[in-house]
DNA sequence: GTAGAATTGACAATATTTTAACATAAGTTG
DNA sequence: CAACTTATGTTAAAATATTGTCAATTCTAC
C-alpha cells in the first residue's frame, strides 16, 4: 500500500526532525511551510511535496502543529520502535558510536560489543563489555539483535557481514570502506567517511580554480 | 571556464577511485565501462556520462586505462594537493579521524587537535598533542590549516565555526549535529550521523511494513 | 457571523538526472 | 589489410525531482 518514497525524500526527513525538535524546545506551536522554509533555507513547495508524501499533516490557514508534526514524523522514521544493536569493531570509532547517548534516547540500545583484538576484550563503553568474535553469532541469536555497526577495516568487513546476515541480522551500519554484498532484505546504511573528505577536497580545489 | 558539475556526480568520484585502486592493486589495466557497471552496480550510461564531464578520459574500441583513469580522477578530486588539518573536539570521534592513516596516504596531514577539556590536554593522537581553546586562533594562522575538523557537540559548534572562519579556515568538515552559518566562500561538508541512523531506521520499517 | 487574510494540498510547469541509442573511431583477427 | 568487433562520446528520450501556482479551506478580527 505504501508507494515508494524516493530516498532523496527520505533523506530529508532528519532534517525537518531536527528543526521540529529546536522549535519544540522553543515552545513554538505552530509553524508555516514558509517560515519553516526561511529556517532551513529550501523552498516552501518542497517541504509541503515532501510532508504530503505521507499524507496532509497540516490545516489551510493554520499551518502545521509543531508537535504533531514532530511526531508523524519520528513515526515515519520508525523512532518509535526501539531496536537493539551490537557494535563490531571496538576501536575509536566504535567506541564514540557506542558512547552517543542520544542514539539511545532515539530507542536505539547497545547491547554489546565485538573485537577481535584480545588486549579489547573485556574493556567496557558505557557498562557494555566487549566480547570476541568467536561469540558474535550466538550473541545474535540469543539477544533480538536488530541492528550490526561495522566499524572494522575493509578487509574484514565482507565476512563479518555474512557471519551478521547468517544469524539472523537484517540491518547493517556499514563505515567499513568497502561495499557489502548481502541479500536484499538487509538493509544496509553506508557511511564512507573518505568519500565524504573526498568530496569537502574537490569542492575546495574547484572554488579555489572559480576563483583564482 | 569549469561547468558546473552536480553534486550527485561528484558523490560518485570517490567511489570510482575505490573500485579503480581494487583494479590497480590486482594489475587489471584497462576496463569498459560495460565491465566496470558490472563490479559497481550501477550502469554503464552514468559511466560514460559522469566521467565525460571532465573531458574524454577513454578510447573508442578500447576502453579505459585504469591507472591514467584512476589518476584522474584523483586529480578531479583535488588530492594531488597536500591539505594540512586540524581536529577541534579530542574525543573517540576526533581520535579515531586523528588516527585514521589513510587520510594521510591521501594528502591530509593531521597538525593539531584541539579540546577545551582539561583533562585531555597534552594527549596526544599520533604524536599529535592536544592543545586548549585559547590557542587555537594563533595556531590556525601560524600553520596554515587548510581543513578544520569538527567533532564537538552541537553547543558549541556554531560559535567555534565563527572562531575558525575569522582566522581564515575555508573548509570544514562538521560532525556537529547542526547546519553551520560561514560564508559562502567556505566549503562545508556535514556528515551528520544521526540522520544516516534514521535513515536506516526507515528503511528496516518501511521493508518491515511491506513484507509483513 | 461575515469579510478578509493566511496557508495548505494538489496539480502543472520546469529543471535535473538517469538511461538508452547510435554514429564514429579504434582495436583485433585471419 | 580488409572485415568485423568493441566501446567511447554524444545526443536524444525517459524518468525523477523540484519549484511555482492556485482553488479550496480554515483561521482571525471586528
Amino acid at each position: 500500500m505504501d508507494k515508494d518514497i524516493s530516498q532523496a525524500v527520505i533523506g530529508r526527513l532528519p532534517r525537518y526532525l531536527r528543526y521540529l525538535g529546536e522549535l519544540k524546545d522553543k515552545n513554538v506551536e505552530r509553524i508555516s511551510s514558509s517560515e519553516l522554509s526561511v529556517l532551513m533555507k529550501v523552498t516552501a513547495s518542497q517541504i509541503r511535496q515532501d510532508l504530503n508524501n505521507f499524507g496532509g499533516f497540516g490545516q489551510q490557514g493554520y499551518g502545521y502543529n509543531v508537535d504533531y508534526l514532530y511526531n508523524e514524523i519520528s513515526k515515519i522514521l520508525g523512532l518509535e520502535h526501539q531496536y537493539n544493536f551490537i557494535i563490531i569493531g571496538a576501536g575509536n570509532l566504535g567506541k564514540a558510536l557506542g558512547g552517543y547517548l542520544n542514539f539511545e534516547k532515539r530507542g536505539f540500545i547497545l547491547k554489546g560489543m565485538f573485537d577481535k583484538a584480545p588486549e579489547l576484550i573485556g574493556t567496557d563503553v558505557r557498562g557494555v563489555k566487549v566480547m570476541p568474535m568467536e561469540d558474535l553469532p550466538s550473541f545474535i541469536r540469543n539477544n533480538s539483535i536488530d541492528i550490526a555497526v561495522l566499524t572494522i577495516p575493509k578487509e574484514g568487513a565482507v565476512p563479518v557481514s555474512k557471519v551478521l546476515v547468517d544469524n539472523g541480522i537484517r540491518a547493517i551500519w556499514n563505515f567499513a570502506h568497502v561495499d557489502l554484498d548481502v541479500p536484499e532484505y538487509v538493509q544496509v546504511e553506508n557511511v564512507h567517511l573518505s568519500d565524504s573528505l573526498m568530496k569537502l577536497s574537490y569542492n575546495i580545489s574547484s572554488y579555489n580554480e572559480n576563483n583564482a
